[in-house]
Order: C-alpha cells, then sequence, then structure tokens
DNA sequence: AGAGTTATATCAAACTTCGATGTAAATCGT
DNA sequence: ACGATTTACATCGAAGTTTGATATAACTCT
C-alpha cells in the first residue's frame, strides 16, 4: 500500500503499539493491586493533587467507584484526602510517599525489562531507539492538545 | 546524565512510553466492555484458539475467573469453547467472528487516533517515526524469546 | 492397573462497579 | 441578598467479578 519506503503505515504502527504493550503493561505486581488502582496512582503521580471529579475524566470508572476505591486506598496509605481550600464540596487526592514508591518502583521495574530486551538489539538499532523518547513524548503532547 | 547525544536514556523512554500509553489505551468502547475481556479477546486474535490454561499464563487472573469469563464470552457470542482433539480434558477457545469484529474495530479506532496526532508531526518526524513500526516489532520479538 | 498429575468446573465469600439518590457548598439571575 | 440551579462528593443496594478451596474427569508414567 506503501507509495515509498518511508511511507508511515499507521494500521502496522498500532499493531506494533499494541504487540508491545502486550508485553510491557503486565508486570507481576507484588502488592495484588488491580488495573484501576495502577491507572489512579498513575495518574495521581504525574498530574499532582487533583480532585474527585478530575480523575473521573481520565479514569473509566463513574463517580462512586472512584469514591470507594479511593476510600480503600487511603485506608492503605497510599493516597491522601484533604479538603479543597478552593471549594468546600471539593476534596484534593494525592498520593503519599508509598503511593509515590509504589509508581516508581513499577517504572523502575519496566526500565530493568526494557534494559534487557535492549541487549539484544544490534548498534544502530539502539542508537535509532534513542531517538524515540522525545518523539513519543511529542505524540503525548499533541494526544494532550487535541484531547482538550 | 547521558555520556553522548546517542546514549540511550533507559528510565526515560519508560516514562515515555508510559506517558503516551495512558493516553493510547484509553478507548471509549462502544460496548461495556472490561478490561479483562479486552485483554482475552487480544490475546486470542493474535494467537489463535488456545486453551484455557494457556490463557491464565497471559491474563492475570485465576483459572476460575477465567473459566467465567469465558463463559459469559460465549453466552455474549464473541467466543466459541470445542473440546481439544487431542486431550479430553482441555477445551479450545477461539474468537467467533463478532469477536474478531470487536478486536478489528478497536485496531481501526486506534489508527484513526494515532492519524489525528500524526498530522500535527513534521515531515520528518513523521519520518522516523516510520522506523518505530520495525523496532517495536523486534523488541515484541524479542520479548517473547526472553521470556519464553 | 494404580498413583500421581493436569485441565477445567463449581462453590461461597470478598471485592468492585453501577445507577439512583442524598447532602452540602457554590453560582447564577434577579 | 434570595431562592433556584448546578456542582462535588457520599451513600445505598443490586449486579457483576475475582478469589481460594475443592471436585471431577482425563491424561501419564511405571
Amino acid at each position: 500500500m506503501a507509495s515509498h519506503p518511508d511511507d508511515l503505515d499507521l494500521a502496522g504502527l498500532t499493531s506494533a503499539i499494541e504487540g508491545f504493550n502486550a508485553y510491557f503493561i503486565r508486570l507481576p505486581s507484588v502488592r495484588r493491586l488491580s488495573f484501576s488502582t495502577l491507572s489512579v496512582l498513575h495518574t495521581l503521580h504525574h498530574h499532582g493533587p487533583m480532585r474527585l471529579t478530575a480523575l473521573t475524566a481520565t479514569e473509566q470508572l463513574k463517580q462512586p467507584a472512584l469514591t470507594s476505591l479511593v476510600a480503600k486506598l487511603e485506608r492503605e496509605g497510599l493516597v491522601t484526602r484533604r479538603p479543597d481550600p478552593r471549594d468546600g464540596r471539593a476534596v484534593l487526592l494525592s498520593l503519599t510517599p508509598e503511593g509515590e514508591h509504589i509508581v516508581r518502583s513499577r517504572h523502575a521495574d519496566r526500565t530493568a525489562r526494557l534494559a534487557r530486551l535492549v541487549e539484544h538489539l544490534s548498534e544502530e538499532e539502539r542508537a535509532q531507539l534513542a531517538g524515540y523518547t522525545r518523539l513519543l513524548n511529542r505524540l503525548t503532547e499533541i494526544a494532550a492538545h487535541v484531547e482538550g
């Protein structure tokens, strides 16, 4: 289908990402944490303190489910809730040091696994891979704009 | 930290992938399908007919949960179960045409979303992205070896 | 053939998610 | 500044999911 070599085969790229993710996402988490939990921790880690309602937008959970998930995470000491000084109805959620620790340690595990894969690449492939960090960050940034 | 420009910052790359995935994974699925369901459909699509036990290895579910999930998917017409001719205890699972349709249509949605992002890239960045498909497939293949 | 193992099913208990609805705080229109 | 509306989160009970323990039947090995 491509008219010349550099043409971007988007469906092929999508498949490649999907396939790699099937491997990349699955970590044998030591503590048994659900997908929902991990997603909330990831979002809070990257976004910083935010409201329950703001989380409803990114997580694929309805508000009552989030209320109860966050209550549980608070009991477990992974998340703190404090009143929003700007709005008496709202609550600001953030990660505790222990919550941060989980996100960071999963990140470290992924980095280590990636390292083991990269060992098997050629010199040239490794050099090529180095450029993708910028590119992926660029795409993520664009996604944030396009969606928002 | 990098000693020269082409050095591979693995932690940075991991973060970039994690960040992009947070966007890429989340599709507002039309039918309300759980993460577990989607993962099973994806695995069956790529791997072809397989046993329940084989699925237990890739999905992060225990066998009883898979038995009941698969029973539900069979009721909904997304998966078929037939006895394994080689082993009377075992069951071979595969996708129905409708199950295949769901996987393909989610793939198509992702491709379309990716297309909207890529529009915003420069000519040069698009060319760079084209090489990423090969490289990701290569990494996935290596992962299959390293794990297996 | 009998002992051990493997593939899946069943069960009840624990947990998650949902839709509907409640309560209190903020905002809007007059 | 008042009441009406809207927004943020909590609560509730019902429906759905996941789990560990255990059952059953089919394979394997000697």
